[in-house]
DNA sequence: CTGAAAGCGCTTACAG
DNA sequence: CTGAAAGCGCTTACAG
């Protein structure tokens, strides 16, 4: 690569000290300067087309105007909607962005705090993995500035905004009742992470204020480490087979939904008359179906730019922490018009 | 934020000077250094936690071990797929990424391409925007090593990592022919994107080859700059409407397809009975519409993957330029099963 | 074998 | 008004 103009090439130029090359550029000491040198040394600036080097004033001021990004995938639509929002919401104050995928796996997720935090970013935005406590409490003691999003761990005080999990499972389930459903399943993923936990809650609740016995066979729970679209596909068959089979199901998740959509259609299975259907997560496909889907619209864009300025807020040292629950929004389509 | 233990630290605890203790931990001068002490060096930075600062570092051997990713839209699932894989390519040699959205828009474009360089960004990897081509300049003027991905332009000889448009088209429009298509469509972007008028250069060739007599409403460009869902609309109106109305069409990326299969279900059009469907990029969406799409699959990972890799090899000095088209598959599903 | 010194490209407290 | 000097946290050519 080419080298590269510093302020020392101007200062020779103009034939002046760096220090004053760098008052001027930063409008440090206005007016303290002599306009000619000043105009001098801006002209000069320009002509030789200089552009600071980030790195130096990085390692001077100890601050880089980066951000962290740590998601399970950032390939997932979910997260990579999130990263553009934080992308535009971090740029508007000057803050690039440097993103991770930890595939759900809390050691991943170590690493990648640990790689960012070498590269000194100012602060994190995570979507903590499962059993990843251990990250949130290294990130303390570095007094590291971070906010989650998307999860976040009940008995840890941190910053987060997640959305109201419970509050939306729980309005999900209570439609497919009040639209008749006896038989309601879940969907969902075998994890001790919040945000899924309460979704799961949220369900039994449900269930349990409508005075409806539940059966196990309707609540399934795939891991993170099977083959996916096996593991949603054998729960399917479960919870659709046997001598209680659901009539409606809530997808925890727009990955479930998305494995599972293609394996109902694929048995040719009728929606909503055969079964009913729920996701989390607005997805392409709800409306491609051809029965549109009723899904829980997360709340990604106030999520998103709410996540960032909490972070940038705590960057710039206003150090109460801050949580915060969005409400989801139960947008109603075809696949829970079913016909009693 | 807590100071950081430094070498200088290290150093002190152990009573040495700070060049060994970096001879040390960076395996320098390995034996020419007596052991007791190396040992001493090792614990001790165990002990403290060292971390090195990686900015530091940066600015000294000027290099950061960053990657800058320009896209279109990283919330475009092409590209966070591509986002995902460079990831893990870049991963793999210690390399992290800072992504930048452009919006196709090419002075936006230049802004990240600056605000990276000014990061110092060891290289990057560009999707580039329509009207492009001083950015490219701009870049190659400073000897940045870089890659295009998905699009490139013919006049100006860079490395890039392509599909081979040209033929994933020829062949789409040969496969609807072939199928019996009398009047095959093409929707389309209004833009001077290479990339984007192989695509329409594959649809004219093909039907000339064909011998069909092509119409003007068969083809379709939607600029982005328009409220895109609205202007696919129209443009399906159009195609759809008139004395010449098309039996087929190719939807010349995911996001026109996506809006577009969103209308042609709203308006109760059968597919494949009363139009055939091809999309180029793989969606969700894909195996969820009644009628499975017919599509071509872009060698994704190869694109992620290879670009990452030459990107790296320019990094380490060596300078031949590559070009790379990748060829396209043609998945063939239920949109094209026409009933003749 | 070991370390003092210089330097990467900046900023800024301090002295004149 | 202006600039010499120190320093951010590293690496490394050089001298001993």
């Amino acid at each position: 690569m080419k080298r590269k103009i510093s302020l020392k090439d101007i200062a020779a130029k103009v034939g002046v000290s760096t220090a004053l090359v760098s008052y001027v550029l930063n409008n440090k000491k206005s007016g303290r300067i002599r306009v000619e040198v000043a105009q001098k040394i801006k002209e000069a600036a320009r002509e030789l087309n200089y552009r600071p080097n980030q790195i130096a004033k990085s390692l001077k001021l100890n601050k880089t105007y980066t951000l962290g990004l740590i998601v399970a995938d950032i390939s997932n639509p979910f997260f990579s909607t999130l990263a553009r929002i934080i992308e535009d919401e971090a740029d508007k104050h000057n803050y690039t962005v440097i993103f991770g995928s930890a595939d759900e796996n809390a050691a991943k997720s170590f690493k990648l705090i640990n790689t960012l935090m070498d590269r000194q970013v100012d602060g994190l935005i995570i979507a903590p993995a499962e059993n990843a406590e251990s990250n949130i409490k290294y990130l303390q003691d570095h007094e590291m500035p971070f906010v989650l999003i998307d999860r976040n761990f009940p008995a840890i005080s941190t910053n987060w905004v997640c959305l109201n999990n419970f509050k939306a499972s729980f309005s999900a389930l209570q439609h497919l009742l009040d639209r008749g459903s006896k038989k309601p399943g879940l969907l969902t993923y075998k994890t001790s992470l919040y945000n899924i936990s309460e979704r799961k809650r949220g369900y039994e609740i449900a269930l349990l204020e409508n005075n409806v016995m539940f059966q196990p066979t309707w609540l399934k729970e795939v891991s993170f480490s099977e083959d996916m679209r096996t593991a949603v596909e054998n729960a399917l068959d479960e919870m659709l087979g046997g001598n209680s089979p659901v009539d409606s199901i809530l997808f925890s998740s727009n990955i479930l939904a998305t494995y599972g959509l293609k394996y109902i259609h694929s048995r040719d299975i009728r929606i909503p008359d055969d079964l009913a259907l729920i996701t989390f997560d607005e997805m392409d496909a709800s409306d491609l179906f051809y029965a549109p889907l009723t899904y829980i619209k997360q709340p990604i864009q106030d999520m998103g730019e709410i996540a960032t300025q909490i972070l940038l807020e705590n960057i710039d040292a206003i150090k109460k922490t801050q949580q915060v629950k969005l409400e989801g929004d139960l947008i109603i389509r075809k696949s829970t018009e079913m016909v009693e």
